[in-house]
This record gives C-alpha cells, sequence and structure tokens, in this order.
DNA sequence: AACATTAATCGTAATATTGCAATAAATTAA
DNA sequence: TTAATTTATTGCAATATTACGATTAATGTT
C-alpha cells in the first residue's frame, strides 16, 4: 500500500519517524552538512556542491524547509538557507532522548 | 526515478541516512521502544502490541536485523528479539555525531 | 504421523519517493 | 521594457515502501 498507518502510534513515535524520515536521505544530510559548515549558503551553491539538478535540490530543501529544519531567506534573485538553529536543538532533543533509551534491563534476552 | 543516487555522497553521509531511514517509521520506532522496555521479545507479542499484521511486523524486524540493530534468537516456535547493543550503540554514536554539529558559525546568516 | 503454533516468505496492490526536463515566477540589470 | 539570473513548480517516469492475504517452513505436541 506504501500508505503509513499513523494511527496506530503514538505522537511521539510518529514525530521521532518523521524527523528520522527527513534525514533519511543522503542529499539532505550533505545539505544540512555544508549549512553547518558555510555561511555561502545560496541555493545555487548546494546544487554546485552536492551535484544533484537544481529542481531535485529544490525539492529536498522544501522538504527539510517542511519539517522545520532550515529557513530561507529571499536575497535578490537568491535565496539564502540556513540552519533552523531553535528547531534543530528541538529535533536534537527528541531524537536523543530515543537513542539514549536505557539498554541495560533486557541485556541478556537472546 | 525513485532510486536515490548514493554514489555522489560520502560514506558517512549514506551510513547516516540509511540509519535514519530504518528509523523513519513509526513501527520500526514502536518495535525498538518495546524491545527497550521489555524482556518479553517474542514476534508475537509485537504483533499483539503494535497492531500490525503479522507479515508486516516481520518485515519491518527484518529491515531493522538488516540494519544490525536487533538480533533474534528462534526459541521453540517463537523466535525472541533483541536490540543488539554493541551496534545501537555504534549506530548512536555516528547519528549524535552528527546532531551536535556546532551550530554557532552561520547563526546569523539569514 | 497428524496436528497445532509461530514466524518467514511470496505475491500483489496501493501509495510514496526520487530525479529531472520543461516551464513558470520573481527579481535584478541593461 | 527586455534580457539575464536564480529558484520554485509542474508533470512524468522509474523505483521504493508499506501493508496484508495466502502460503510455506520450522518446530513442538499429541
Amino acid at each position: 500500500m506504501g500508505l503509513t498507518k499513523t494511527e496506530m502510534f503514538t505522537d511521539q513515535q510518529n514525530e521521532i519517524s518523521l524527523f528520522a524520515k527527513v534525514l533519511g536521505h543522503p542529499a539532505r544530510v550533505a545539505i544540512l552538512q555544508h549549512l553547518f559548515k558555510t555561511n555561502s549558503c545560496v541555493c545555487g551553491d548546494l546544487v554546485n556542491e552536492i551535484g544533484l539538478a537544481q529542481p531535485t535540490i529544490s525539492q529536498h530543501l522544501k522538504e527539510l524547509k517542511y519539517l522545520g529544519l532550515i529557513k530561507g531567506n529571499v536575497e535578490g534573485t537568491s535565496v539564502c538557507y540556513c540552519i533552523n538553529t531553535h528547531n534543530w536543538t528541538a529535533m536534537k532533543t527528541v531524537m536523543t532522548a530515543f537513542l539514549n533509551q536505557d539498554i541495560t534491563e533486557n541485556q541478556d534476552c537472546c
């Protein structure tokens, strides 16, 4: 079906999976790393840096923006994209809590 | 095309995105949380707990196992699934390093 | 052996994702 | 205004993902 049954899961589980999903493509990982690394965060730079076609990069940027991880500002004919630090931190908190679940209890299960 | 061009990205970027991708479905998040929470990690329990059909759960377990995040042991007619703590820790290291990228430099970009 | 129980696999339908060419939209420059 | 530049959108093709019924495989039970 290709359709995730989100109604069967908690808000927290859906939130974690949505954040993970948007990080689940190497182009989006590369975009985020580039935005962290440099201040020259214009869309065209990302197209050159990453090597995918411009519409493809634009689409990935749209998803990252939809999840709130980046924000974009129009500057003349180009658009400057940057990390939304507030939302990134919020995402990091959610994901880190999930990753740091306690693993001591069921270590000897299998 | 639906086909990710992995050859354009670094091994690190592909690794991060693969880990994120497997966490990018609420059923797999729920499975992992349940395995962390309880020792009764038999496949049938997960089917009851989560509410998706048995083949669907089995498929999600397969993906988690393929990425190494869980391991399964046959116990009679049932199969006991558990967190692979070693690989979970390794994954956590990779993801945490990505999430903790320094955000001070480009805060004022946009 | 015959049956029951449990999980994996197969096959398939429906939806999602990825990628890009073509085009449109928005702004700037001449 | 016209042209140039840059990014977003549209439309589409190809592949991936999700879900589950039906079946198979594996083990245990009687």
